[in-house]
DNA sequence: AATATCATTAACTTTTTATTAATCTTTTTT
DNA sequence: AAAAAAGATTAATAAAAAGTTAATGATATT
């Protein structure tokens, strides 16, 4: 998914390289160069958030951000500014910023500190689900419960463990080694039969989709093909 | 509302200024020197952030925050430290930091940035005042009343605080330690012996809709169905 | 002070689950 | 092709976890 960004600056210079640099990115961004553009376009565009220059002619950042405020919209915005004293940051974030970002920064700094933001505020609204689709199946690690249709399996922790590593390496080789120390902490031979359990067990629970098979290779581990 | 903050610095003289500072600030902390007392406490009580140190001997900050990723935990964490390249912050963040703080920083602004962290993780836990449905039944959890057609429970404050947590998560796993710090505040032994018996009641009361279980995952925590 | 309420602790039973064992099948090596 | 090794399957076992009912002790109420 791409996030949209407004970017606030009126340093043509700074605003261009920014601007470049983020698309580059991948970041969907418009940049515009004061803030009655911004507030225009505010109402017209739907955006993740807004990077607000503090000093600029006219409007500066902080008003641009009343401004925000005041038209009650829900729009996170950080500053990114030169004006560094601590009575700048703490005013930047009364006015309700996400984040104050002192200039100058590492851009590759920058693009980490923005993809967090954007993910810490996406993960307040939507509780993520972490689900693998496996052939006919579904399965949440979360609430170890497997699903075919309108059956529902509840797997117990070392079936969980197991099936999610083979998940992870679907189609690829899981060797005996790795998975017994990973999942199991010790390599060997009872811990290895232990496996072979598992992995029965597995086979049954997978029996609905023939399309599904965990095979093994002699000697080395086993394998779950579903392509 | 005071939030729960734990701090793992091993420094005497900055951990003692910090959380007495914090604690100034309305914050409610707990600090600890190193990786293992942190990992150890995690385990049995709740937080809203954890503020790391990056340097410290035996488990630095880093090795922590992956061992807290290991254990599937959901806490949120930000690293607090002198190392300041670009290198460090990158690692810090790639390893799911919600915030990377440069030391020196004025307390002031700490106390800010970490209020708004807190602010934007804090879940829109809009405390349901309406009625609960699960199944054939209603609930009530400002006075406490559990409903089934004609009859009526008056629950206690316990019965009620797990039902809402359950009923906050249907059909979701609630793990025994996240019902225990929530509710209980601790998770050890005798308070797991106390939720079983919790558990045995609701599912008394909650009887006379079938299509309503409670059920163990075994050495997980507990699911209440109704799909 | 006596009573009532309720969370916790205790004592005991039942269930769950990873492991080990036993037995059979397949694959590889000689 | 026979022997050996590896894997598959089903069943048995033992330890840990969970369930249940009752007793206890703390707190609030009358």
């Amino acid at each position: 998914m791409e996030y949209k960004l407004l970017l606030v600056e009126d340093d043509a210079s700074l605003g261009y390289l920014l601007s470049e640099y983020l698309k580059m990115k991948k970041f969907s961004i418009v940049w515009v160069k004061n803030g009655n553009n911004a507030l225009k376009i505010l109402e017209e565009h739907q955006f993740d958030l807004c990077i607000l220059d503090v000093m600029m002619p006219d409007m500066d950042g902080f008003n641009l951000a009343e401004n925000i405020n005041q038209k009650n919209s829900s729009i996170p915005f950080l500053f990114l500014t030169a004006r560094s004293l601590k009575i700048d940051v703490l005013k930047g974030f009364s006015l309700g910023a996400v984040d104050y970002i002192r200039k100058p920064i590492d851009e590759e700094e920058l693009v980490v500190r923005l993809n967090n933001l954007l993910y810490i505020l996406a993960k307040k609204n939507t509780s993520q689900k972490e689900l693998y689709k496996i052939g006919l199946y579904t399965y949440n690690p979360l609430d170890f419960e497997l699903c075919f249709e309108n059956e529902n399996w509840q797997l117990t922790s070392r079936e969980s463990e197991l099936l999610v590593y083979l998940l992870k390496n679907k189609n690829h080789i899981c060797k005996h080694k790795d998975i017994l120390t990973t999942i199991w902490g010790k390599n060997d031979y009872f811990n290895r039969k232990s496996l072979n359990v598992f992995v029965t067990r597995l086979r049954k629970l997978l029996k609905n989709d023939p399309t599904i098979k965990i095979v093994n290779i002699h000697n080395q581990g086993f394998k779950l093909i579903n392509k």
